[in-house]
DNA sequence: ATATTATTTTTGGTTGACCAAATTCAAATA
DNA sequence: TATTTGAATTTGGTCAACCAAAAATAATAT
């Protein structure tokens, strides 16, 4: 019941730097700010929004960390130019950057590592190889200890690391977390043997460049995953 | 010539609230913070790394916008509960940050929108149909504006609006500026007539439900500019 | 008149002090 | 002894002043 209501305060209360944002949205929105202007300095913003400095510099700093704005030191900050409904979408995002619900996180969580492993099997180098067969051995070794968990995490990064995409591997390291947070909390998951079996495939799979394959056994691998997503969200919409 | 010396040295330079951040990994790394763990003010870490507050502050932001730490006000940080090789991994993907090669942006796109748009055909209601024909329509509209570019990438926006998976679309909206910066940067697309009919036929595959036609009209929708992405990458590795 | 240099202004970056909320801990009470 | 209460401390959040680099302007020399 409480959590209920820190949860409500949580989404209705809107930070001083998310008001700023929203202020530097209005402005693009207007046309008074178009895509390529300078904007004003940080000081005329704080004034004219009635902030402080410090909560203007930090929504630059976030816009700039999206790619909205790019800020020059010592020189000023500049619209991206990218066209205006690219950027008012953009800054909703950042505005929203709600928490995810479970099931959406797992559905991408399975879409990106069927196809890092899949790339993976097409493109590992001898390196590659001995990171991926130290990483499941770590498993193994670890498969009765506390560590499981984390050295199985360690694994699936592994792979991603040798699918030679950067942007797959990034966006992996943002949704795991995420998953793992949820999963350790709600239920803790007992020491499966189908585990250890179906790493086994893969590496086996990844070994003989089979990507296909490797990708078949990853979605099996991750269906279970997915299905007590499915349940928790039909059981309740949170 | 003068952009490569620029650009390596944005990799070199490690800003003050990067350097924050090794610090802190090196605190995870040894042992002295274990996840779960609160970590020490941001007076006392200012002082021992020798660092002023607010840079101490902007790491911590970064920390906690990465999922790796949770701040609370009037209370303290706390390392997260995960497992110390991820939060590793997870810290070192923080700092490189780096700018991703092009073509690992257009290949996520490519798997992103691809599944983005079968699910949009699966699961849009009546809601999402009127966004959607609105946005084509659009499109059709400003075909031969200066802002076909900009309806270009709302029809695709409100594609993975509607494929109600709100990470597909997080991450796409992290994926699509830059390339949409690249490819204006060193290739102004004409106006293709073929673009128009190819959204044509995503528009029918959607709505007649038919999830495999539309993921495979939009992969030979992409395939363009993935083909551009690769000829860009066999000329140089930049 | 133009190009160059010196100076003033503006800029983002940094610092230290202050504020209110949350925590802690010890003293007082039952 | 166990519980409550209240002051003192610690916490992250905020603010105003200051710094050096960049930009803009004025002054000078060609």
């Amino acid at each position: 019941m409480a959590d209920t209501f820190t949860g409500l305060k949580e989404q209705i209360v809107e930070s001083p730097t998310d008001k700023v944002i929203s202020k530097v949205k209005e402005l693009i929105n207007s046309g008074v700010l178009k895509p390529g202007d300078k904007l004003p300095a940080e000081r005329k913003l704080a004034l004219e929004f009635g902030f402080g400095r410090t909560q203007v510099r930090e929504a630059l700093h976030k816009l700039e960390f999206y790619g909205i704005i790019k800020t020059l030191p010592q020189s000023g900050s500049v619209v991206n130019g990218l066209d205006i409904n690219t950027l008012d979408g953009l800054i909703s995002d950042v505005l929203n950057l709600q928490s995810y619900d479970f099931f959406s996180l797992v559905e991408t969580r399975v879409l990106l590592e069927t196809n890092a492993i899949r790339l993976c099997a097409e493109r590992w180098t001898d390196r590659d190889m001995r990171s991926l067969e130290k990483a499941h051995a770590n498993y193994l070794r670890d498969f009765d200890t506390s560590n499981r968990i984390g050295s199985d995490f360690a694994f699936h990064r592994t792979i991603a690391e040798s699918s030679h995409n950067p942007v797959f591997k990034a966006m992996l390291m943002i949704v795991i977390p995420d998953i793992m947070t949820i999963y350790q909390r709600d239920r803790i998951c007992a020491p499966n043997p189908d585990v250890m079996n179906e790493h086994q495939m893969m590496m086996d799979a990844i070994k003989n460049r089979d990507g296909e394959g490797a990708a078949r056994i990853m979605a099996q691998h991750l269906q279970g995953v997915l299905d007590f997503a499915k349940s928790k969200l039909e059981e309740n919409n949170n």
